[in-house]
DNA sequence: TATGAATGAGTCTTCATTCAT
DNA sequence: TATGAATGAAGACTCATTCAT
């Protein structure tokens, strides 16, 4: 049985994308990828604008679910914050791709972009709410919730990246060991009360 | 005396830049903000992305020399880190355009997005340094000095970032006693034993 | 049925290129001479460069190939020469345009004008066999044939250029006379044994 | 002592020109090889058009005057022509560059290359006024003049052309040798009486 | 559903020429 | 005389989008 043409599309958009970036994929090159004519994209998608948010709504949302429903309410803030951090790793090794179009395209004041962070921001206010549940249950030091939240997100998404981009073996277990000590412990042995 | 147009191109690239991208960003828009006629642009640099590398060069420079002055010999790894912290943070919060231009356009396989993550690179080596000795002194945990840095660069750049381009007021002490928590004791309050 | 866009751009390509020469015409030119798009032209050839090509590599072998179906074996060395000489004028009496460009286009170090230069040397291989049969038949002096076939090129191109772009009437049958009298008996009329 | 600015102008435009044609050589080109400021050549000659004319103009006037010189009232047609063949295939030999410019930048319909071929024309009368010699003297057999001087400077051109674009050893004398047998007696052995 | 030829607005880049010094 | 920074018009080429089939 063949694939759909739309799911064919779809793949080779991600491919493409994530290769070349939004602005110098062309649907040519999405058409030639998905061995398709190039008119069959615009009879399942309006443009290429659309075909790109369509691909990115869809890959925030497996981050955001995948997360969201392993995450149970017998959890503590740490162990749900262990998860997550253990989680994203993870998905930066499966769906690298992805991960490079999200942080090469959220950047900017085009609508599309803004969009894009809204989508991150939506990721965020799970990190957000665990890290206010770990205070308010006096587990966390008193900090910014947003502030961390987005810094922890940063953390995770930079190292990954870092490795992923610099064709090393991605050892997933071993960046989760440090992202978890940074986290939860940080850098320095004798703890806070030196701070 | 006038400012020399050399200079008023460079202004000019990098609030184009930053507003636009490089690909969406056109040499008509840059030449307009700069006052100059199209060639004059063409008369000083070779081409769109020579004017961009150069840059982004001078930036990333820019920054790397600023942390790298301040960093005496005789400071301890944590005093050390916490000055970059704090540099780092001050930076993005002078040169907000700039650091747009930086996490954008850093991210793909084209020449040019190599060269830049090589640049990024070389301010991480500033904080991988600290991290090693901190870990050599035994003031800092054992952690992989790579992950750990390209981690705490992309912690304090979302976090800035994320402030930035949310248009809220930037805060910067406020930020770094959220980031330096995070970098040095973690969010436990318990401390390493618990992990 | 309308013609295919393709041959329109044929057509006025030859016509811009002819009158302008490869660098002074433009695509623009070509595009509103063939009445159609400027992007149509890209669709059908990959550029300026190779529509060029194209164009002079239709004509090349429409002389070439026109030249030899008519050279029959059992024709003599003189007889195969004098049809060679008759219709390379009227070739020229016929595509003007097509000429100009070959006397235009042919001489400099550029890729294109080198691939030119092997085209129009297909065509006076023709020539040189001739006269190598000629001379191995005894019936032609003992000659450099490689000389003589591009000077016998040249003769014949140059005269008829001359007519051409003097804007004088093109009297093929009188040109036919003087040039054969050139190439087989010479201006003197005692003969070679003058010499 | 110091060749004048005007003199190494001079040079460095005919080689650029020779290099790469009329349309693709820049002034810059020009500048750079003469080893002076591009505002230096505006201050000596008008325009890149006038440049090329003056140089074309002092071209063909030392082949008109070198052949000119050299015809002496009391030779017979032959004679004279015999040496006009001798003369030109030497010229060639002697300024490459500069018969190439002359070859690719005379056709069209631009007021300059409408220019030059008014001064190729005037070298061609020379031509002309000795077959017509000839032929009132009765040494040539009855041609059209004109069609035979465009003719013979044709055949002299693209065949010495034909070599030194070839990079084979120019050899004029054997050059000289069959271009006078085409001449003067043609390809046929048996002479006119064939024809 | 699917195709691919056609479009034309938009971009980077070049370069002859000018002019203040 | 000589310079070289500055100009801006012009040109090759790209590519998202449309539409007749």
């Amino acid at each position: 049985m063949r694939k759909s043409k739309m799911s064919l599309i779809f793949q080779a958009a991600i491919d493409v994308f994530s290769e070349k970036g939004f602005d110098k994929a062309t649907m040519d090159d999405i058409a030639a990828r998905a061995n398709v004519a190039k008119g069959t994209i615009y009879y399942h998608f309006k443009s290429k604008e659309e075909l790109f948010l369509f691909l990115v709504e869809e890959g925030v949302e497996l981050l955001r679910d995948g997360v969201e429903s392993k995450l149970l309410p017998d959890m503590t803030p740490t162990e749900k914050l262990e998860l997550i951090v253990r989680e994203q790793i993870n998905f930066f090794g499966q769906y690298r791709d992805f991960c490079v179009i999200l942080l090469r395209e959220s950047w900017g004041a085009e609508e599309r972009q803004l969009e894009f962070r809204k989508m991150i921001r939506s990721y965020m206010y799970l990190i957000e709410a665990v890290v206010q549940e770990g205070i308010a249950k006096e587990e966390f030091h008193f900090v910014n919730p947003e502030n961390v939240s987005s810094g922890l997100f940063g953390m995770i998404s930079i190292a990954a990246l870092h490795i992923l981009l610099g064709h090393k073996p991605y050892d997933g277990d071993a960046l989760f060991q440090d992202m978890r000590r940074m986290t939860f412990s940080g850098l320095l042995k004798q703890g806070e009360d030196k701070l």
